[in-house]
This record gives structure tokens, sequence and C-alpha cells, in this order.
DNA sequence: TAAAATTAAATTGTACACAATCTTATAAGT
DNA sequence: ACTTATAAGATTGTGTACAATTTAATTTTA
């Protein structure tokens, strides 16, 4: 019964992580939209901005992300004028990707994003707050 | 400063949420690897399960998914043989989506999922309490 | 009841996601 | 120095995601 009852808990938890990080990425495709950007392409640029120049590998290991996936994401933004992508003249493995002036302009640009869509969230409590009954009783029964 | 608290907060959960989902799915991957089902595959396979029989529509619209992505994926459980799709006698439109014999029998055979995965999420711990933390801080301000 | 609107899947095209492999560059071991 | 091992990206192949369009079936409505 307690093994029955932990499937349960944790079937939902792995569900309602899917459901609700969907929700709230979905929210976030009309504004990024207007910029030409995907969500992905966004969250790269996130770390981009904080770190100002970053190699292909740590931006990966920030973002759970390999080359199979950065790589052609990196190539578009940088064809959309947004960064560059440099070889390191000390190590030429490693690739250094940089905004361009376009894409600090960019960051200008989008800092609405955020603001707007944390009024939009108001949408998805439902979803957070089972989310939240969720983490509770997992976080509860692990920690134990 | 308000402003720009909810920025930072709005984008760690954005974050939280995309990083967890990715941490609890590749949990699941090698388990599910030995019965050669994919993380989608299976949760469409937990829904089927439930309903015994069901619609693409419906299916769905409990998964998040729209038959772009669902065709496909039914297309290969059903030459994997763990599934049927039969046309509607009643509306030809609709596409219902079942259980063949050895759909029933994977379900048997994959009950273990669930319970090795929750052993293992005791490795997550630390995504998930910052996910809490920054959930509890989220709900607290939408709620007021 | 015939035309228009709606609906459910399927299809098409673009963009991730990730395992596996390949290429090239650097580091280690002999 | 030479071989081997390791490391970082790029490439390839499969599998989602999802918007947009298409097709065929069913409803609605004029």
């Amino acid at each position: 019964m307690q093994t029955e009852h932990q499937i349960k808990l944790e079937n939902q938890l792995c569900f309602s992580l899917y459901a609700t990080s969907k929700e709230v990425i979905k929210l976030y495709k009309p504004l990024l939209d207007t910029h030409g950007l995907t969500y992905t392409q966004y969250i790269a640029l996130m770390v981009i901005w904080e770190h100002e120049a970053i190699s292909v590998k740590a931006l990966g290991s920030k973002l759970y992300l390999d080359s199979g996936t950065l790589t052609p994401l990196l190539k578009k933004l940088e064809l959309q004028g947004f960064v560059t992508r440099t070889r390191l003249e000390s190590d030429e493995r490693t690739v250094i990707v940089a905004p361009t002036l376009a894409g600090w302009q960019l960051q200008k640009d989008i800092l609405t994003v955020p603001e707007s869509l944390y009024c939009q969230l108001q949408h998805t409590a439902a979803d957070l707050f089972t989310l939240k009954k969720q983490l509770d009783l997992l976080l509860e029964t692990l920690v134990k």
C-alpha cells in the first residue's frame, strides 16, 4: 500500500512538472514571437547575457543541453545577428559565444517579457498549486 | 525594485521548472529504454491504460499534445504491437486508441518503473527543494 | 437539403532534444 | 617526440513539439 501510494505520488509529480513546464513555456511564446525568438533561444540568450561571453560547453551545462542542440541553435542566433561564435586562440577546440551590439540591444528590448509574463502567471495558478502540493508531499517523504 | 524582484523570481521559476522536469525525465530514460519506450510514449500509454480506449483528441488534451505529435507517436506504438488505432464507426473522423494484449502485458512488466524511479528521486532532492522555494514565493505573491 | 461552418486526424515544415559517431585539438603517458 | 587518451564541437539519425495547412466527415444554418 505504501508502495502503491509512492507510485502514484511520483507519477503525479512527474506529470505535474511536465504539464506546468509546458504551460509556462506556452505563455512565453507570443511574447518571444514578436522578437523572433524561440523559448530555447531565449533561455540561451539569458545565460549568454549574464556571462557576456561563454563557451558552448559551459552554456550546455547550465542549460542541460549538448552541442547537438546548441550548435544549430547558436548558428541561427549568429545568422540573426545576435551573437558571435569565435574559436578560442589558446584552445582551438573551444567556441566562445558572445552578444553582438544587436544582441545587447535585444536584451534591453526584451526586458518587458518577464514582466508581462508574470502578470499572466495568474492563469496557471491552479497548475502551480497542484504542483506545489505534490512537491510538498514528495519532499516530506524524501526527507524523513 | 518590486519589478526587479518579480523578473528574477519569474525567471528562476520557469528555469527551475524546465531543469527539474528534464532531470526527472532523464531518470526515466534507462528504465524505459529496457522496454523500448520513450518518455512521451510512456506517458501516452499511462493515459491509454487508464482509459482502456481513448480518442486521439482526448489523449491530446490530457497530454497537452496535438495530432502532429501524437499521430506519428501512436503509429510507432502500433508498429511495436502495443496499441490498435481504429476509426469510430459512428464518427469516422475519430480514431480510437486501445492497448493490445501485448500492450496490457507491457503494463504489468512496467510496474517496476515508477518504483525504482522513486528511489532515485533522492538524487534530485536539491532541485526539487529549489523549485519548492520558488513556487512558495511565487504563490504567496500571486494569492495576495 | 444544399452550402457553409466546424471538427478530428493527418500532413508539412521548422525547431528542439539527445544518443552516437566523427573531427580536430590538446594533454598525458611512455 | 610518439603514441594514446581525453576533450570540445560538429554531424547524423531518430523522436518529439507545434504552427499551419490539408483532407475527409459531420453539423449547422440559411
